[in-house]
Parts: structure tokens; sequence; C-alpha cells
DNA sequence: TGTACATCAGTGAACGCGCGTTCACTGATGTAC
DNA sequence: TGTACATCAGTGAACGCGCGTTCACTGATGTAC
């Protein structure tokens, strides 16, 4: 019993959960927020939506699905982070700078998500399987992480800085980038000061982004 | 009781261990490397050392200091592989191709330890303390997997490739390419076929270092 | 060299804990007629 | 509209497990005299 007590459960005690699923990953969201892959507990989350433990077991046929289902829900909370980035950026005039200002608008997303929800952030990617339907970790734009990474490299492809075969080592090098450095940032980095953070992040991207573009 | 006796307990059955804390250490290092951080339990170290399971409370406060003792040897272990590969590159004849060759290797060096280690190199960055005399962690060389970074980066700027004032920043992405590049490998990239491995590795380091040296 | 004794590295048993999962069940829901 | 009944989402209790840690202890070691 949490220290408020939920309308639906005290008015109208239904037997039946409206919809113990979603309550369940909601629950378990938020102890991955908390704490990471690991203290997403059967028992803890059930305790949290009021229920049961075994009740969980009509929903998921156990832990490593309720863990699954969470991650990829991490993993669309990542990409709606670089989505924000992208849409918070401003244009550039020339189509060069225009890509450019993507690719890293796209990174900075990357590496603010894993400063802002650590523990998401590891639990996206402890994932077991990958999911039936793609759609369950996909921003609002339809892309996964990966996809608007794609997206930012094809940019820099049509922009002429960088030749097409390259584009799957520049993109194992980006998201190795970004991901390295956040989890630096969270681990062995983690106490310099917030205030030097942001600089650190987009030195890096720059260095990153200049080793991706062909030299003129 | 393991499928074979240890020749000192059977023999000579000393009731005083000849040294322990070495032994622990030994143990705890092996659960690392065959399932990481949380392999390292307490009673299982002592279970395969053959000795009670409190008996270790004579060497170490508690889980977290044994836990910590592992990471540090971890870390030294990354040295001596970055070290190794330093050793097994061919020279090169003028001193800027020699001073990308020497940074390329400690980065090879880097991944291939994460990558025939995965175990020991997730628990290398689990520690939750500095060590107290830095040598725990250092390698043959008398330097720590952070002190060969910056020795290559010195060797950049020695050779005109760099501006002194930018190798911080070439620090940090430095290492978190190669950082990143290890957990992508060992994590969502893990089912890239063996054969492929070595190509990324390569064509990652060569756009990381791209990115680091100064364009002519 | 021999003996008394303090030191200390180990033992054996037990503690409380919380976990994931299973069992047999109960009571609400909703459909067929 | 009313009733019988199958379905199914939940309950409550229990399981076995292994963990880290603590307790009072014992027996070997090594030093002082």
């Amino acid at each position: 019993m949490g220290i408020v007590a939920k309308p639906e459960l005290t008015k109208n005690v239904p037997y039946h959960h409206g919809n113990l699923r979603r309550a369940l990953v909601e629950a378990a969201v938020e102890l991955a927020r908390e704490g990471g892959p690991s203290a997403i507990v059967l028992r803890e989350v059930a305790r949290r939506v009021g229920v049961s433990p075994n009740a969980a077991y009509r929903h998921f046929s156990g832990l490593p699905e309720l863990l699954d289902t969470v991650a990829w829900a991490g993993l669309a909370a990542l990409a709606r982070s670089m989505e924000a980035e992208l849409a918070a950026r401003s244009p550039q005039p020339d189509a060069q700078s225009e890509a450019m200002n993507r690719l890293r608008a796209v990174g900075r997303g990357y590496v603010r998500f894993a400063l802002s929800e650590p523990g998401l952030f590891a639990t996206a990617f402890s994932y077991g399987s990958e999911p039936e339907e793609p759609e369950a970790c996909v921003g609002d734009s339809g892309l996964s992480p990966d996809g608007l990474l794609n997206e930012a490299l094809d940019g820099l492809i049509a922009a002429g800085l960088m030749p097409a075969e390259e584009k799957m080592a520049a993109g194992t090098t980006a998201w190795a980038g970004v991901h390295g450095l956040s989890t630096l940032l969270l681990g062995p980095l983690a106490d310099v000061p917030p205030a030097e953070r942001e600089p650190i992040i987009d030195e890096t991207l720059f260095l990153i982004g200049r080793g991706l573009v062909t030299r003129s």
C-alpha cells in the first residue's frame, strides 16, 4: 500500500485490474530508472502495483520477458531523446553544415539521455532478445536509435562529406564514440563537475565527427 | 572438493594456509573471467579455495573490498594487453607514422583485451573505490591503461600531429571510442562473425585516429 | 634447548533475508440460450 | 431479460535456494624467557 491510495482501488476495488500488463511495465521502468536492470525485481514490481507476486505470470512468462520489455522501452526513450536534440538545434544555411549539425545533434541526444537516465540507459542495453514488433523500440518519428544515426549518416553522404562505402565503418565509429563517452561519464569520469560535462561532450562530438568526413 | 585433490591439502594438511589472500583473489579473478563482476560470490570463492566462507573476513573487510581488488587486477591485465600490442607492432620509419602506429596499437590492445576477457573487462570497470597503491592497476611498464594512452598522445604531439591543448579532448575521444567499440562488440554487435571483427576494429581505430590529428 | 603463553588464522553452525517460481484455489466476467 | 456456466485474472501460501555476515570456538604458530 502506497502513501497515496489509488482511487480505483479504494472506490471501486475492481477484482480485475484495468490493464495490469501496462501497470507492471510502468513499475518496472521506474525501478530501472532508480537502479538499472538489476533493480528490476519481480516481487517489488508486483508490490508497487499492489498485486500478488504471481499475478505477473498471467502477462509475462517470467522475469526475463519483463526485463526485455523494459529494455525496449528504454531504447524508445533513447530515440526520443535523439529526436528532441534534432528538433532543438538551429538549421544551418549550407548543406554540409546542416548534415554535420544533424549528426552531432543525434550524438548529443544519445549522451544526454545516458546522463539524465543512467538506469534506463543501462537497462536499454541489457536486453536478451530482439523485440517481435520492432516498433517497441522506436521514437516518435518511427525510427530506432540505429535508424536515426543512419539517417544522419545518409545526410553526410548526400552533402558530399563522406563516401558511401565508408558508411558502415562511420556508423560503428560514431556509435562507439557516443556510447563509450556515455559509459565513461557515468563511470570512470563520474566525478568531473557537471559544468565541465557539456564542453567535454561537444569536444568529443567534434573530434569524432572530424574523423568521419573526408579531408578536403 | 574439486575433482583433483590439492597436494598441499592431502599431503600436509596445513592448518594455516600459505597465502590465503592471494588464493582468494585468484579464485575471484577466475570467477570474474567466467561471468563478470556479479559472478564474484564470496561463498563460491571460499568453496573453490577449500576454505570456510567466513575465512575470507581475515583478509577482506567484506565482498566489496574483494571486488575492488579484482577490478584493479583487471585494469593491470588490460594494461599488459595494450603493452603487448605495442611490442608486437612493427616500428615505422618516420616519426608521424610511428606516433599514429603506437596510438592505434594501444587502442587495439584495449579492444582485444575486452574481446578475449569480457568478464574481466566488465569487472575492471566496476570498481567502487580507487586503489591505495596505484601500482595495483599497472602493467609491466609501470603504466596504467590511462598512462599508456597519455604516452601515445604525447607522441602525437611530439610528432607535430596534434596541438598540445587538444590533448585532453583527444584522450577522452580515444578512450570513448575504444571503450564504446569494446562494449558494442560484446553487446549489440555480439553476433558479427569473428572474421569480421578485426577489420571493424581497424576501420574504427583509423577513423578515430583521423579525427584526432590536425588536418594539413 | 625447553616450556608457557599470547596471537591469530582458521572452523562450524547459524542468522535473516529476499528472491523467482509453483500450487491449488476463488471470485469476477461475459457469453449462450 | 434472466439464468447457467465456462473462462480467466487474480489470491495466499509455500517451495527451495543461496547469499553475506556474525558468533563463539579451536588449534597451530611463534616469541619470551
